[in-house]
DNA sequence: GCCGTTTTCGGCCCGACTGTTTTCAGTCG
């Protein structure tokens, strides 16, 4: 999803990081680097923007809206391209070596010409670094080891392995004599959608203990570093592990410190310096005699920043600030708002529970309704008909004991020209209908977006699956036309799906933030081809909150009578 | 280069760990 934002953000950050490494000045840099963020989580298309809208940007003057919008008219920001000519590609790469930042690369890039990786593994190998001052036989070991990290494609880890690491360490380190709380931060805590690695916190008098069942945990097979306050290891996941251990009265601080985002801590901080305070892990303090203001809990440090408290899911600096020092932050949804789950699988298509043990998993998870959404005759693959789906909705009328109310619904196959399966006699027996794309993600954006806006048109269709189709690290989302699909969905009454498999979280967080504003409803499913696959709700709800939504926009959230309402209206709708 | 309930100039987020170096710079989160 490489939008105009992204594409500028990431021009920003590029130009942030060769003026770190061409010498420049270090605040100029910082602020190309806040620029970058401010545009990335702008939610406005910077296209379509003027200079005076563009100095609206927090972080974005005079000189950056100038850049901005030469890039947008020229496809070109003459500033980089000078400073790109100066200094060679290869040297960004360095950077990213872990251990290896701007200063060094810099030097090696002067002292010795080494200018990408391969280079640089080349002079550590024939002993060159040994010459410069500064480096080290274990500053060489570090940079070896950096490059096989690097190689090994630090890729980030979906949300349950990051989950399930964490829970696994919380639980170990909770069981630790002199352990008064620990608990999982960062962004881990903020459910986005990828985990690069994971923040544990936790509050003891003494430290020591903690820090060594923590570096001695079996799944550790690298400890990066070990001290008193802080402690990194990597582990048999792939995943680096970052403990730290505060005092239990400085927990509130340590925990909104560690929780993040950066970007969000910053804006914090800047607040707080205005007020005459500094904020750290260790508490808000008074800057002029450095007294202890508030420390204990997370609800006191915002209030004394003049604040409420901020659900973790938002603090990404795109907007919540200002939200909250205007009383406008959103009532997120919550897990326990959901009445039901409205996509799921049996193995009469793809799943692998039948459908009696499916039903039973989403009875034990509570659900007031839930909808079974085998796949339709489209898709050969999965060799349905007409019988079989018909035989399906009368073994499910004969499960429903009215504790949990069963849907009988499909999972229609969005074609290349957006028909569906079916005719509309045979669609109308359906109590509602998923419509998503499987195929033909090729097309041309013109062509997939009119399919999508064809689809939510069909009035038997009621919510758009995974409207984007992505897969994380493996598939990128459909090159659409998103903005005109989120107004054909509010205008049609057709839901999108916020999908909550780990690897889909399809819209993502940044869509659905954008599609609320069209009016869109929401329904979070959980796309379950197995009984345990239900518990992937809790992904669903991270990203819906992520998005801002409340409870009010998600179908999923509300009675059923409503819900029933919701298809209804769209059915007499088209036939009016 | 940006920004302002102490400022239109003079500031700019904070602290821990490592490694190399005898007091600190670089990197990271």
């Amino acid at each position: 999803m490489a939008g105009p934002n992204e594409q500028v953000a990431a021009l920003l950050q590029e130009y942030a990081d060769l003026i770190s490494i061409t010498g420049g000045e270090e605040f100029k840099a910082r602020v190309y680097e806040r620029a970058a963020r401010a545009v990335a989580g702008y939610p406005t298309d910077v296209s379509t923007l003027d200079q005076d809208e563009l100095q609206q940007i927090p972080s974005v003057g005079a000189s950056i809206a100038e850049k901005i919008s030469e890039y947008v008219h020229t496809g070109q920001m003459p500033a980089i391209e000078q400073l790109r000519a100066q200094v060679p590609a290869g040297i960004r790469e360095l950077i990213k070596i872990p251990t290896l930042g701007p200063k060094r690369a810099k030097v090696l890039h002067e002292q010795l010409g080494i200018s990408s990786v391969p280079e640089l593994a080349e002079a550590i190998d024939a002993g060159r670094l040994a010459e410069l001052r500064g480096f080290g036989r274990r500053t060489e070991e570090n940079l070896r080891h950096g490059i096989e990290l690097l190689r090994a494609a630090g890729q980030r880890a979906l949300l349950p392995v990051a989950m399930s690491l964490a829970e696994e360490v919380v639980a170990a380190l909770s069981a630790v004599p002199g352990c008064v709380r620990c608990t999982y931060a960062g962004s881990l805590r903020r459910m986005q959608e990828t985990i690069g690695d994971v923040d544990v916190l936790a509050a003891a008098d003494d430290s020591a203990p903690l820090m060594d069942a923590f570096t001695r945990l079996p799944r550790v097979t690298e400890v990066i570093s070990h001290g008193p306050t802080r402690s990194s290891v990597r582990t048999d996941a792939g995943l680096q592990v970052d403990l730290r251990v505060v005092e239990p009265a400085v927990w509130g601080a340590a925990l909104q410190y560690f929780t993040g985002s950066k970007a969000h801590n910053i804006r914090l901080r800047e607040i707080a310096l205005r007020a005459g305070l500094t904020l750290s892990e260790y508490g808000l303090h008074r800057t002029d005699d450095g007294a202890l203001v508030v420390a204990e809990t997370e609800e006191e440090v915002y209030a004394r920043l003049g604040l409420p408290w901020i659900p973790p899911p938002l603090r990404e600096d795109r907007g919540e600030i200002e939200a909250a020092l205007a009383g406008e932050l959103p009532e997120l949804v919550r897990w326990e708002d959901l009445r039901g789950d409205l996509h799921s699988h049996t193995d009469l298509t793809d799943g692998v529970a039948p459908l009696s043990e499916l039903v039973a998993a989403a009875r034990d998870r509570g659900f007031r309704y839930f909808a079974i959404t085998d796949h339709a005759k489209d898709l050969p693959m999965q060799r349905m008909t007409d019988e079989k789906m018909l035989a399906q909705r009368e073994q499910l009328r004969q499960l429903d004991t009215g504790r949990m109310v069963l849907l009988h619904g499909t999972e229609l196959n969005i074609g290349p020209e957006g028909e569906v399966d079916w005719d509309e006699d045979f669609l109308a027996g359906f109590d509602l209908c998923i419509a998503s794309v499987h195929s033909h993600f090729q097309q041309p954006r013109e062509q997939l977006t009119r399919r999508l806006i064809r689809a939510c048109e069909h009035p038997y269709v009621n919510v758009l699956g995974h409207p984007t189709t992505r897969q994380i690290g493996r598939r990128p989302p459909l090159d659409v036309d998103y903005d005109a699909v989120f107004e054909a969905a509010a205008r049609t009454g057709t839901a999108l799906e916020i999908n909550s498999y780990p690897d889909r979280l399809d819209l993502p967080d940044e869509w659905i933030q954008r599609a609320r504003r069209y009016g869109v409803r929401f329904a979070i499913n959980t796309d379950a081809h197995a009984p345990t696959h239900l518990d992937y709700l809790r992904y669903g709800v991270g990203i819906a909150r992520r998005g801002w939504l409340t409870a009010a926009e998600v179908i999923n959230t509300w009675p059923l009578s409503r819900l029933r309402k919701f298809v209804a209206a769209k059915r007499r709708k088209a036939h009016r």
